[in-house]
DNA sequence: AAAAATTATCTGGTCGGACCAGTTCAATTA
DNA sequence: TAATTGAACTGGTCCGACCAGATAATTTTT
């Protein structure tokens, strides 16, 4: 997720996070372990303190460590106490791959979140909603050619934008918050559905949201997260 | 939120996050305006540029700022672009006040993880987990007389206990990036209804937990949360 | 005069040394 | 042996130096 550009070279900061968080996910580090000091890592790596503290601050966002100060850096008990920059750095050791339970996460707030904006949207919109919405779908369909996480990007935007317009902005904000899983999620969804049944998706939200028929864009969202879900289990089987 | 230690004076990337978030948030700059250089304000503050840089770091984080990179930061549409740290800003600027669009928005999130984090619990629990959470709400009885967020916080790790107990764990990880807002509701809960309902609605969950009716369970924190909005509506009339 | 090329100035980006303040541990004293 | 003191260790903060790319201004070419 952090391709978003091409990065040939890490900088010092990020290769030590990332060889950090490597470490801690991969079990060589346990909760509660405490992590050599900033000194020693500097030291070792051939790297200055102020470097080590800096990556050491981001491992604590990341809620993979947690900082005593004075003492020393501590492997938290992540999943326990972690955020979602926890789960964006496991999925990222993955390689982006998505487990099940991950994917069932995802889709449940999608449903709280999205289930809700959408009613609200149906309840609220104008023309201008739907001319919108219609435009960006457009966009969409003339973007196909694009690479995969582009279109990710594209799809998560468009569901973004339900939110956005239905009023319920702070929704915006959760959604926005778990951008990087979900568009692991999206690029997945393309993979398996191919990218003219997504657009055509869209287009009967649009239809429903026209419509103002709120429980009928919930359900075709639940539907089609039961749909997804079903086909990820037999995947796995 | 920022207030678990006694922090009598602020470092100087504090305060510039601080200030800088409390100009944006208040519509002194909009979104899109490009804000002074990194070495305006380090000049016209009397600190090193690096400490703004680093301070433009941690806004952009919060959703705030959109850094460009060799040309300016500019001020970000975050009601659309930001993430759960917007809110968490928005909250903090507002004397850690809730609206009620947020509350609603929270306990919608709320009901949608815990929801099945306590029907996954009921069909899987342990008689470990039903003592566990007997002990966690004897401790909760037992500091009763502690102050606010520190029994916000309790309310909080019991209710996340749920979820790392149900096998789900990465409801947790969600769980906890919404710790801030989530505090601030538990301290306006506990305001509203007095610990002791608090509590007794707690040792509800666990007797349902125990009879592993995850329909009660859930139905019993859909009513909470039902009951709390109806109350906060009718406080703002 | 307009367009293109070059140069200067500006921008954020990264790093590491210096110094600070609190914690922990070892040595000394009672 | 217990308490006290001092040293060593810890993370915490700041800033100047330097880097690389974007943008604006100037010069050259058409």
């Amino acid at each position: 997720m952090n391709s978003a550009k091409k990065k040939p070279m890490l900088t010092n900061k990020e290769s030590f996070v990332k060889r950090v968080s490597r470490e801690i996910l991969s079990g060589k580090w346990k909760p509660g372990d405490k992590l050599p000091s900033e000194r020693e890592l500097a030291a070792e790596l051939g790297i200055g303190k102020t470097v080590v503290h800096s990556g050491f601050e981001k491992l604590a966002s990341m809620g993979l460590v947690h900082i005593k100060p004075k003492s020393g850096v501590f492997v938290a008990d992540y999943m326990k106490t972690g955020n979602i920059e926890t789960l964006n750095a496991i999925v990222n050791l993955n390689g982006n791959e998505l487990g099940s339970d991950i994917v069932a996460a995802i889709l449940d707030l999608r449903l709280a979140v999205e289930g809700l904006a959408l009613r609200a949207l149906c309840a609220c919109r104008s023309s201008e909603d739907i001319q919108y919405l219609r435009s960006l779908t457009k966009e969409i369909r003339d973007k196909s050619n694009c690479g995969e996480e582009e279109l990710a990007e594209q799809f998560f935007i468009w569901h973004r934008e339900i939110c956005i317009r239905s009023g319920k902005s702070f929704f915006t904000l959760f959604m926005n918050t778990t951008h990087d899983v979900s568009i692991a999620f999206w690029v997945n969804y393309l993979r398996m559905y191919g990218i003219s049944f997504a657009i055509n998706r869209l287009e009967q939200f649009i239809d429903l949201i026209e419509a103002r028929d709120g429980e009928g864009a919930y359900n075709l969202l639940a539907s089609g997260i039961s749909d997804y879900l079903a086909r990820i289990d037999k995947q796995e089987q």
